[in-house]
RNA sequence: GCCCGCAUAGCUCAGCUGGUAGAGCAUCUGAUUUGUAAUCAGGGGGUCGGGGGUUCGAAUCCCUCUGUGGGCACCA
């Protein structure tokens, strides 16, 4: 006898072998008809996998997660079941499962149009609705290489000689259409009834920049159609969100095309920027860093030395003048070993916390730019620890700490950790890098943060901890980040005189939490869709008057506002006031300040949000008071040291 | 940098297969002095991203450059 444990608790028992198929029919046809994969031990099965012996089962519908992960993975495969049929000529490649969706790379020299998408959806649709079965089969590694190689799929064969010698191969056919695949994939095809062709892209074969470009088919697919259609309207209305677009709405800044990559800022968008940076500025005081201001054009010499003129020559901004070559700088570390070497430092002066609003230029490939999170003119709040080895431990910790604190403040919750590893092209010994990485890797693991590893990913002169948050389409940005460094100081000539009398190098944190100002802008504005916390808004209030008659009181109310402290205007337009609360509140301004005839008499202010809320009439000393507590609460606190 | 799109008034956008440019908002002028998300009327405004080509004729077709969007690669 054969028993199966369902999710439930319950068992099932069997005379024979059962199939997942079979086992879901068993306890239902309602359940045998939603069955699209099995969960067999903790493996997601293919429904028509055997159960040969006693085992945990569970029925992977549409509803479960894997479900979903398995009607992508097959939708995938439509796609390309769909192309194969419509353009012969295309070969087929890879086709995984990312985020609410998939994609398929294909071999194609013309390469595909907005219209063909729609073509080959059309055909993808009429395949699913001829519920073509889906099954799978097994070859020997050499003969699946030889199957693909004799259809044309170069690619393929390509794939399965690098899988190594000996194992089998599992094929799925759905039709006349047969694909390499791991799978699972669901039973048939009639199962697949939301999905989208989104976009085409380009990818490089294996994602290397070396090798030839494929043609991307992006994708969406869903367990019915309202699930497609709610995921559709999330797209929407993230898009809304675009900082770019808040950025021109609002009047934040500008870019254009004298200047690629570099950012105009406007009024409303400079005072954001000072807002944080004064933000920062008052932390780094309560937290022991000292803050200072660097050169942005030094000579050539100085980044040979510091190791970057080797690696980064080509993505800096030089110039020339009396014959020597100078660069606009491009990081502010071999300028903070400057400072660091005025004056002879005792192990007395460790830690030192050296801070500055570094502007900083790289000449970024013109791809890779991006609005504001991916600039070529841009300020990092950028600062250089210099410490003995037994600090790095509390320095890296008391680092963390600090970045949530601010994190908190600007209202994220949801960032993610990667710890970055030695890169094939670095600078520093073995020994110093297995240092280096260890004791990034204890500070997270000391205060269980979940993180992820990215071998090679680190920078050449030492391992780094990523700190990034999301936009609002979910792209992932780095903003913190903290990276441990053995080798600068001492190339740049660092030291200091130890307890023994000894001289010695000491160790450097390179580390921003911010990042860049730029992209730490632009990822608030997407958080925040332009409604921005009233402490960190462009306008706090505007005061509007109803009539001519108000000016002059509305003008004293603005300017004792302002002289609070408070970034406040005035609208006394000839404008009716519905019209004035419209437009300030699209500007996303917290509070309206009313003011007719009745207020100006009375002293007071009608107050009204940005979210339609009416707070009734008070003194402007009642709204200095809440306006002065609203923005403390949102983070304007220095913290303790 | 690579692949595929896109670039029309200050902004958002329309302009079918080539016949010489249009709307809404904004701006300006006038009227209106108004109580919580758009007052009315009138006027002005574009060598259609730059350069080149095809054509009797180009916003429209082709080439090229620049910028930009989505990806890929890169990201000290």
């Amino acid at each position: 006898m054969l028993k199966v444990t369902l999710p439930d608790g319950s068992h099932r028992e069997f005379p024979r072998p059962v199939t997942v198929a079979e086992l879901a029919a068993s306890i239902g046809p309602g359940l045998a008809k939603a069955a699209l994969a099995g969960k067999v031990n903790g493996r997601i099965v293919d429904t028509s996998f055997r159960i040969e012996q006693d085992a945990q089962v569970a029925i992977i519908t549409e509803r479960d997660p894997e479900g979903l992960e398995v009607i992508r993975h097959s939708t995938a495969h439509l796609l390309a079941q769909a192309v194969k049929q419509l353009y012969p000529e295309a070969q087929v490649t890879i086709g995984p499962v990312i985020e609410d969706g998939f994609y398929y790379d294909f071999a194609f020299k013309r390469g595909f149009t907005e219209e063909d998408l729609r073509a080959i959806e059309t055909r993808m649709l009429d395949l699913a609705k001829q519920d073509l079965p889906v099954t799978r089969r097994l070859l020997p590694r050499d003969e699946a290489a030889a199957y693909f190689r004799g259809l044309g799929e170069e690619y393929k064969a390509k794939i399965i000689e690098d899988i190594p010698q000996g194992e089998d191969i599992s094929l799925y056919r759905q039709g006349d259409f047969e694909d390499l695949c791991r799978g699972p994939h669901v039973p048939s095809t009639g199962k697949l009834k939301a999905f989208r062709l989104m976009k085409v892209a380009g990818a490089y074969w294996k994602g290397d920049s070396r090798n030839e470009m494929l043609t991307r088919v992006y994708g969406t697919a869903w367990g019915d159609k309202k699930a497609l259609d709610a995921y559709l309207h999330r797209l929407e209305e993230a898009e809304k969100r675009d900082h770019r677009k808040i950025g021109k709405a609002l009047n934040l800044f500008h870019m254009q095309e004298e200047a690629p990559g570099m950012v105009f800022w406007h009024e409303h968008g400079w005072r954001i920027y000072q807002t944080i940076q004064r933000y920062m500025s008052d932390l780094w005081r309560a937290n022991g860093y000292r803050e200072i201001r660097t050169p942005q054009l030094v000579d050539r010499s100085l980044w040979e030395k510091s190791g970057h003129w080797e690696k980064f020559h080509d993505d800096m901004f030089t110039t020339e003048s009396e014959k020597r070559t100078f660069a606009v700088k491009p990081m502010n570390c071999p300028c903070h070993i400057q400072i660091y070497n005025q004056g002879l430092k005792s192990y007395r002066d460790l830690p030192l916390r050296l801070a500055e609003f570094g502007s900083c230029h790289r000449n970024e490939q013109s791809g890779a730019l991006h609005g504001l999170m991916r600039v070529r003119g841009f300020t990092q709040d950028d600062a250089h620890i210099f410490c003995s080895e037994d600090e790095i431990q509390s320095e890296v910790s008391a680092f963390i700490d600090l970045l949530h604190k601010v994190y908190a403040d600007f209202g994220f919750s949801n960032l993610q950790y990667k710890l970055s590893t030695r890169p094939a092209n670095r600078i520093g010994s073995d020994e110093i890098w297995d240092k280096a990485e260890h004791a990034l890797e204890q500070a997270l693991n000391s205060k269980n943060l979940p993180w992820d590893l990215q071998p090679g990913e680190g920078a050449f002169y030492g391992p780094k901890i990523e700190f990034s948050l999301k936009d609002s389409i979910g792209r992932i940005w780095q903003c913190g980040t903290i990276q441990v460094d053995f080798s600068m100081p001492g190339r740049l000539g660092a030291t200091y005189i130890a307890e023994d009398g000894s001289k010695r190098v000491p160790v450097m944190l390179h580390r921003a939490i911010f990042g860049s100002l730029e992209r730490f802008i632009g990822i608030l504005i997407e958080e925040y869709a332009g409604l921005f916390p009233t402490w960190l808004a462009p306008v706090q209030a505007t005061v509007l008057t109803i009539t001519d008659r108000q000016a002059d009181y509305a003008g004293q109310v603005t300017r004792e506002l302002n002289r609070s402290g408070f970034r406040v205007e005035a609208d006394l337009r000839n404008e009716k006031i519905g019209f004035k609360i419209r437009e300030h509140t699209l500007q996303r301004v917290p509070y309206l300040l009313v003011i007719g005839d009745r207020e100006a008499q009375e002293g007071k202010l009608s107050v009204r949000t940005r979210t339609g809320e009416d707070l009734g009439s008070m003194t402007l000393a009642a709204f200095v008071e809440r306006l002065t507590g609203e923005v403390a609460s949102h983070g304007f606190v220095i913290s303790e040291g």
